[in-house]
DNA sequence: TGAACATATGAACAATCATTCATATGTAAA
DNA sequence: TTTACATATGAATGATTGTTCATATGTTCA
């Protein structure tokens, strides 16, 4: 938690101790709040953002989604790294190459309700 | 576009060019992702999922959302002008003081979709 | 009009992050 | 075992971003 900032505060008396704690309690947990800002911050970005995408159309090799999407082996490696780690896809070894996909259908349930959002 | 980067690409050959257009015709286009991936951006910073989820409790003016989530007033109101930006909340002056509020329930949706995830 | 309060905002700074470069690891075939 | 290919990864760098500080704008009331 952070430190009391009291000092500084104007006077405003909307919420009086009450109130703001009931909102408090209807806030999650902060490690909850941690965790869901990591998740979104996942989609945050265009090249991963891509490579959703392209997983969404078929499964893939760290070279084929290089080429598809334009960029270097070591970019989407990276990139397919933290996708693994915040388990969005998941990956399979088939001799020297290793195929990419998409860990499971809500990945593309959240892309779909933020492209609704925006397109309107 | 990006450049061109073909020269130092592997020689893997699971997707040929056929398969590749196909792929890049099935990923919505640069823009569309970039709008995207801008929209999800804003989700994915904790003091923004704070913000959010105490104007989802209650409609609350800039003031007592500091006070409420234990952070400076400037804080508070380059976040707002941030979500606001993004059309996910939306004010209404009262005298001195500004109201600020959800735009819509889609917003609610997304991060009750985002928190299903990470409850697994 | 002036004082007090609520909010907004520009500039600066520190922290975070995506990409690049160089190189390491893992696998297959000769 | 050597060579070649596919992928992974650590360090460095440039860009982005969240917060702070100082101050400006907007509103009410005396």
């Amino acid at each position: 938690m952070k430190e009391d900032l009291t000092e500084e505060r104007c006077e405003c008396i909307h919420v009086h101790q009450e109130l703001k704690e009931q909102i408090l309690r209807e806030i999650p947990e902060e490690g909850k709040l941690d965790e869901l800002a990591a998740f979104f911050k996942v989609f945050g970005d265009l090249t991963r953002v891509r490579i959703l995408y392209a997983l969404y159309a078929s499964e893939m090799c760290v070279c084929d989604l290089a080429q598809v999407l334009n960029m270097t082996q070591s970019a989407i490696s990276h990139q397919l790294r933290f996708l693994k780690q915040m388990s969005l896809v998941k990956n399979r070894r088939e001799g020297k190459t290793v195929f990419y996909s998409l860990s499971d259908g809500h990945i593309v349930a959240i892309l779909r309700q933020g492209m609704e959002h925006i397109e309107e």
